[in-house]
DNA sequence: GATGAATGAGCGTTCATTCAT
DNA sequence: GATGAATGAACGCTCATTCAT
């Protein structure tokens, strides 16, 4: 993210901040982010309260810390993954497939945000926004941009606007990160997708 | 759901904890949950803060008490539209207009659950089975159900299992109201229908 | 001061309120503004923290009470005795007795007062304005006044204009009243009006 | 005060010292002791806050290394004005002249010191004599033992204590630094020293 | 049953001070 | 000697809960 930190105290600061937010995470992971106190998560990362305030300035500001670092590292795989073809369904398909492989990494992370932030979809993408993120907007917006031409291709019915589609896929989508997030054991990613995506590009009636 | 309780005192004693909640509900609607605190709720309802620990026994049980109402109203609900049609899909369909309609009509309590509870769908049911609901199971089952009927007699695809189409359905139907709860102005709940129901059943490939 | 509060209630509470000024006094006393914490004041009261902030909205908000408490009747005190004489110079006399007695009888406030307030005068009177205090300014008005009178009458000097005299004697007063605070045992009142008397209008070097 | 330090080592000690407390003393006058964090003046100053613990032992000790190079230097002047007269009231005269000067050239110190100390007369004397002040005392002796010889020169009353006039003096002197060090712009120090003069020396009634 | 004043544990945060480097 | 990241005790304040009336 940041190849060249200005200089050496930066570094550390940096890879500090990195540690603590590791730790953090745990803490918060392991009794959600209203439970949790700052002296739980300073003694779970085995250093002092007043520690966190020198990296972060509130338990708020945290926890977004947090989040961003996830979302921001989420969106670079899936649009990363995307690039893999030039077919617009198939581009929405690895974005897909990227997004739940992500989860599946990551249960922890997204058992913890799923309980702090309001997460439902319209209320996460306005919480994102207020913290800064215009990630998921423009993820969208090139989301989109691909679902419009899979249409014009012919390969995405076109009587329904694209943006809904979007916001059908988003919702499935996330749904399903939620539950490869909770249920232990982790399933089959492959598998998932393939059930998931057949019900998003064939819906429950018309089949393989 | 206690057609007969068993004296006056009790009779009087139910429906002073229904009022109580009316006004608790209205209130935690103005401030959202975690906000409101309970001599808030006391003041708006004119009562004192000791009065609601004669009928509930925390905040989180009065708040839980509000939760359950709402979901055996919405759950009555949806059971009685189902039982308008005797074809399975179409029970599905009607089953998912009274969910929406019911979303709708109570956009606010939907919107301080949405913010309260984790919410997402594997957490709310998990949430709701501590809670001591089985509605949401039984629901689900009756739903399943149909879901098997209608694979029997070819209106839905059979390669993928019943309980994974419900799933699917919980998914997209919650988010969706979700989305009615959050959006302002109400939108037009036949014409959102048919496009949720056009997704559900035909993807986003299939068409019309 | 408020002879027929509005109703019962108003009257226990403002019967509590004026209790906890008094233990909450005499612990501010044993340690400084500064120094002393809500619980120590709190656990020296009887009472626990929390029941404070039933009556003052914040520890500045507390320690301001005490001090209009005292202020309000020291300046009371003043202007009654101020009455007692016609003669503009008398009047002066009389009030500046008044303080000092006040000052004497409430030792231990000002030891308070002046150790947590920027006590010195110009400071003192900022804040006592900005804490809504009208009545120093009121009581100066009116003792510029007398002086004002005394200069026509030729008791007092014209050389000087009756506002820096005020202001003299408003700082011979302030000091002489902090040493009766401050020393003990508490000396004898009229000797020390007597002396300061002499100072104020002879000097050091006119004698009687 | 100490002419020759021991050694270069101690020397160099001395001077840093000195450096750290201009320094300081800055940062104190910009926020005032209580608002401004050790951080802050490290800060300001341009060194680590864990430096000034080399060189004191405290923010308590820091501020009050302050307090006794001003009052030392204040003590001084006036002492050398004091020697411009040989006529004891004239010392006298002089020396409230000298003060008046130290006030209006060092307002800012003298802000932060009234605010910070519990600066009234009797608790300033009592603070001074804990923090190892001598200068104040002997000064206390080297004005009474003028006012003596003033009184013995019928140059001031006799019915008053020489002990009681130099407290008169003090008070008057003390709240008079305090107008010049709190009134913006500087009032002229001659002008308002022949008014005082007067005040002290005729009182409010006699006059010139 | 209803009250509401009182409770007090516990919160997020600060900052003078320390000590390994 | 100088550093400054880390400390951790202590702060003012909140609010779900209790219980004497």
């Amino acid at each position: 993210m940041d190849p060249q930190p200005a200089n050496l105290r930066d570094r550390l600061h940096a890879a500090t901040a990195q540690a603590l937010l590791d730790a953090a995470e745990k803490a918060m992971l392991k009794y959600g982010y209203d439970k949790v106190t700052m002296q739980q998560i300073a003694s779970e990362t085995g250093c002092a309260p007043g520690t966190f305030y020198l990296y972060f300035k509130s338990k708020q500001d945290l926890f977004e810390a947090i989040i961003n670092r996830h979302m921001t590292t989420l969106f670079e795989c899936t649009r990363a993954a995307m690039d893999g073809s030039d077919n617009p369904l198939e581009k929405i398909r690895l974005g897909i497939l990227a997004c739940f492989r992500f989860g599946q990494e990551n249960k922890l992370f997204f058992q913890v945000a799923l309980t702090a932030l309001p997460m439902r979809n319209r209320a996460l993408r306005v919480k994102l926004l207020e913290m800064g993120h215009t990630e998921h907007a423009e993820m969208s917006r090139y989301s989109i941009e691909q679902l419009r031409k899979a249409q014009e291709l012919g390969l995405v019915r076109k009587d329904i606007p694209a943006e809904t589609l979007d916001e059908f896929l988003d919702v499935v989508i996330f749904s399903f990160i939620e539950q490869l997030a909770m249920v232990d054991p982790v399933p089959d990613v492959q598998e998932k997708l393939r059930v998931v995506w057949g019900l998003i590009t064939g819906g429950i009636v018309g089949g393989a």
